[in-house]
DNA sequence: TTGAAAGCGCTAACAA
DNA sequence: TTGTTAGCGCTTTCAA
């Protein structure tokens, strides 16, 4: 191909010191002259040096790389969890591999078995759906590789988890449309081995509870929150003969698809139906009535799993591993609003 | 850490055979034995060895990597085009590096600085907004690391380009347009250095010239197609003494928010104001009236994008390299369907 | 068909 | 404060 690159030990002839005072003199080891390390930085620029990535790592059994297993990647929300993770580990020079497990738990496996082979130092993972257990974790773990789970976590010992409190915004939406007079109330949600899922159907039980209401099972349809998921629901409570007065489901994509599907059965959104949503997608400004969701601090989330990693992989044995929480907002729109009130809206 | 890894010297041992030998066997070198080779590969398998890319790498000069620059990872059509190379790639064992340029000509110089240290054996980019020229590019030029562009493309001596006709579907949509009746059809654009924005407004103006209405310049608007930018449109648009009868926006997003913002302004669509936008982004089916807009094959981009890019790696020195269209689709929805007659739905 | 040996570019233990 | 030296694990040329 073209020239061959240049090397440190081309930067040490043309100084006439030994290449290993050059590789110290570009890292600022502390035990090298500040004029030697002006020269040797001065040199390697002029000579257009460049680091062999490949040497360093094969040497130093470190790739300065960061696996990242999102289910999917075309979504607002996982698009600034990926911008907060890059802003910090380029701040720390680590490099981003980033994988998609489309959702599913078989593709998940590849992905974390393609990035176990390309020798990442640390993993951010959020769960596909349909992810049954932590096996295919176990060859990474092994191997001491760190992992933090980000929204989609699952209890796996040692990792850490960086997570809203799904049961108190689900719990928090349901009272919200509880207190706009809903009474039967149905819940859309997801598979329940994942924590958003069980712990949002948790919240909207329990704000049942509170308030004196009966879970009623007939209430409760689970599906993979897609677009399909909300019409099929819809035709499901055409059927009913006693139909809901309030939906939540537990993402904007499958709210939005209901809110239209309703509509197109001549149901009235909030006035019949009200319908909250989750996840505060762009979206969800678009559908009119807008739509009564939750806020994730996405960009946090990312900012925040990327610097629990790097902790773990500087300190190297930094114990007390758990879990953090942010915090989320309940956002109140349209959707929700029967009463005549002032709602915090946004 | 933990142990250290299974080497091919380990197998060799094992198998007290040489390690070239076992380094053939693993990759099917012609001039091994069949027998040798089975042997070997069981013998890896049990032991459990993966190989060492970075020694590879290094001794190879070659990383099996290939860098992708998109503008931002937040659309359905860029998940999309990334799944289509995934699936290219991942057939022909190379890896992914993703990253964003969010949009701005001076990250994209960060971002292709980084995966040129990364020393990736090829790029595939989509430019950010506001890109003046292909400097930022001659690092990696004169390396001869080869580059393919997709979506938005620039003339670059020796990469090829995988795009749709954007002139012919900008005249598409507008032709659509006129033959709903529409007179005063303002353009709402980006910058024209993007070949898709130049060529939808270009196809645009053709297709005013012919049908015999004069170009307006008071009707063209160059934005950066957000949300914001719709609103601003919308506010010019309610200042002016001879509104226009029709709206062709450069992107989905901007087609949203400039439906919502029109509507909020007391103005009909598509009976006041037909709405055209481009991209076909699942919004376009949210927003009431559901919106006349362009489909973009992105996985099909993605894939042609990344098994072009793959027969330049293994061909080397490929030549003819030239740009690849694709084909388009016009979708005509409710935003711009004026007359009573049978539009193709979708 | 297989083996020996050199070296990709870097880091770090040890020596000076 | 700097230099010497020995690999990291793999590929590949040359020789057998």
């Amino acid at each position: 191909m073209s020239t061959r690159d240049v090397t440190i030990y081309d930067v040490a002839k043309a100084l006439n010191i030994s290449p290993s005072t050059v590789s110290r003199g570009l890292k600022d080891h502390p035990h090298i002259h500040a004029d030697t390390k002006k020269r040797i930085k001065a040199m390697a620029k002029e000579m257009g040096y460049q680091q062999n990535k490949f040497a360093s790592s094969l040497r130093k059994r470190s790739t300065e790389t960061i696996g990242v297993v999102v289910p999917k990647l075309n979504s607002y929300f996982m698009a600034t969890v990926i911008a907060g993770m890059e802003e910090i580990t380029n701040q720390y020079g680590y490099g981003l591999i980033i994988s998609q497990s489309q959702e599913s738990g078989k593709k998940e496996t590849g992905c974390l078995s393609t990035l176990f082979h390309s020798r990442v130092d640390g993993l951010l993972v959020s769960l596909a759906y349909d992810t049954e257990n932590i096996d295919h974790f176990n060859q990474i773990l092994r191997k001491n590789i760190p992992v933090v789970f980000f929204d989609r976590v699952i209890n796996c010992p040692g990792c850490m988890g960086v997570v809203i409190d799904n049961f108190m915004a689900g719990y928090e939406v349901t009272s919200h449309l509880i207190s706009q007079g809903c009474r039967r109330i149905l819940h859309l949600g997801g598979n329940m081995l994942r924590n958003v899922y069980s712990g949002r159907f948790e919240g909207y039980k329990r704000a049942l509870a509170d308030n004196g209401i009966d879970f009623d099972n007939e209430l409760l349809m689970i599906s993979e929150l897609g677009n399909q998921a909300g019409l099929d629901a819809v035709q499901a409570i055409m059927r009913m003969k006693h139909r809901p007065d309030g939906i939540f489901t537990a993402n904007d994509t499958s709210a939005v698809a209901v809110i239209c599907e309703l509509q197109k059965s001549g149901i009235r959104v909030p006035a019949d139906i009200a319908v909250a949503g989750f996840n505060n997608e762009p979206v969800s400004r678009v559908i009119k009535p807008c739509l009564t969701t939750v806020d994730y601090p996405a960009r946090e989330i990312g900012r925040l799993a990327a610097s629990s990693l790097i902790n773990i992989l500087k300190d190297k044995g930094s114990s007390s591993l758990s879990t953090i929480i942010v915090k989320h907002e309940l956002i109140i729109r349209e959707s929700t609003l029967r009463k005549k009130q002032v709602g915090a809206r946004k």
